[in-house]
DNA sequence: ATTATCAATTGATCTAGATCAAAATAATTT
DNA sequence: AAATTATTTTGATCTAGATCAATTGATAAT
């Protein structure tokens, strides 16, 4: 790929962007104001165009375009990159475990991971998932509090913790963009504990179904990979999808039956989903209770 | 009071903290090596020796002690405190609600509110509980997403969204600590997750328990307060327990009853409680299942 | 093709917690 | 103190979702 094409994929990212009118992945949109046109404080704008010695590998990576690295300037992008090694995972692959030393964070570049929790006895909660461009680690901390695992085959790029805090240290603009990520992610985890305490099996079924279908969608738009909102493949298993919903295995079952039974949705081959009736689907996540 | 008890004062607060090898109230460890005396970056460590120009109204402040402004110098508390208002609150009072733009943002005094969500169907879930010295408030969006209600009585600092805004972006020592308060409020709303995703209604009431006995033994340790951990105030009705534990005001109701017919807990007046065999009760929100 | 393996569905019960209803306790007002 | 009001407790049911158990369907291996 030329300089010319590295253009358009920015600026097709830019364009698919603004037709969300969001913060990339996370939904939620921007401060209009902390992100003006006008700001000379440095943060700057989710995207930029930028000339052209950035790192190769970083050329493509959503991280780049939108998460932990939008705000970097080509040489710290550089300095950044040279602590950077690129990882791979299988489905179920540990990354991160539970209470274990902190010795590296990692940038999501491709795949889903979840993160849980698990008590004494077995009982395991999922306290959130992964997608691209996600930064995963706890800064400012010695241990972790959760396990990350692969949920899909996963690119991530890892930075050792040291090298990595003292960089962050150095550079104001990063520490902005990892806190607004982080905000991001304290607003999700709200959202899922409304859904925890107070939703029926049906309407966490149909929650989860609406917001797979806009991350994925999303996440494909982004790859260049055209794509169909209604139509996906589920990341997660029954299981997985129970031990986030607070839910059992049968109980997801049954609800997609329901579903599949109204007509609000196919599924094919257990994990392929086409979503037929997506405004009844919205109503029951919404409690207009139907 | 003199300088020379100001000076006490701050050193009792280290006291109390070192006792507790925690970030303040938060609960949660800070990374040793982001906090080491030998830190020149600026960020400091949780508690310093200040000289006698701070404004008068911080002296005491547990949010200056540790919170927010934890790690500001005078100049720049000085200017903070320009922009402040302090306002007052009664039990159930409104400070800010869900989807209404941003005005203001706000540092817990003294007394407790709760954060929480509401369905369209009137389904309620509280998300969270703020402590002093806690922030409240969403930087870098301009929309709500909760409500904040006052719990008790309660005194705020508030800061105009504008002029907050603005000394933020200056002051890359108080985006770093808030960053470091909200990286707090993310574990936490994560071990909820995990509480009401998962655990029985024994299990929550007990953890609740648990949990108030330590912030508020902490709370008013650092107000000077002297303070038995095993006896305390319910700051939360029934109903408001329920909200937040994902169940109804008559199973919270029950597992007080079951509670004190174990000899756990002794409950006098509704509220006031006293622990009574602190060992089984952890073990029962541990899952240790007795 | 034929097993073996694993995930998902479906069915039959069971139970924790919800719901509905009343009584008891505490706080507030007259 | 008596009366009113709000909160909490307790009791009697009911039900959503868990649990236990069997079947079906998909994928992988022989």
């Amino acid at each position: 790929m030329d300089n010319l094409n590295i253009v358009l994929y920015t600026k097709l990212c830019a364009i698919v962007l603004s037709l969300f009118g969001q913060d990339p992945y996370t939904g939620y949109e921007r401060d209009a104001e902390m992100s003006t046109p006008a700001d000379t404080s440095g943060y700057g704008s989710v995207l930029k165009t930028h000339t052209m010695e950035e790192p190769h590998e970083c050329r493509f990576c959503e991280a780049r375009a939108c998460g932990m690295c939008s705000d970097l300037s080509h040489d710290h992008l550089d300095r950044l990159r040279k602590m950077t090694r690129t990882r791979d995972y299988q489905p179920g692959d540990l990354l991160f475990s539970d209470d274990e030393p902190i010795e590296s964070y990692a940038t999501i570049k491709r795949g889903i991971v979840k993160l849980s929790k698990i008590l004494p006895d077995g009982r395991q909660q999922t306290i959130g998932l992964g997608f691209p461009p996600d930064f995963i680690g706890r800064t400012y901390k010695d241990r972790n509090t959760y396990f990350v695992n692969a949920v899909t085959d996963v690119t991530v790029c890892t930075f050792p913790r040291d090298s990595f805090n003292k960089f962050l240290k150095a550079t104001p603009s990063l520490e902005h963009r990892l806190f607004e990520l982080t905000l991001n992610e304290l607003d999700h985890a709200r959202d899922w504990m409304l859904m925890l305490g107070q939703m029926s099996a049906i309407e966490k079924v149909s929650t989860l179904l609406l917001s797979f279908s806009e991350k994925i969608h999303r996440a494909q738009l982004l790859q260049g990979i055209s794509s169909e909102e209604d139509q996906f493949e589920l990341p997660l298993t029954r299981s997985e999808m129970a031990d986030f919903l607070g839910l059992t295995i049968e109980t997801v079952s049954r609800q997609f039956s329901i579903l599949k039974k109204r007509g609000l949705i196919d599924i094919s081959r257990k994990r392929f989903i086409t979503i037929l009736d997506r405004a009844t689907l919205k109503a029951i996540s919404e409690q207009e209770s139907l």
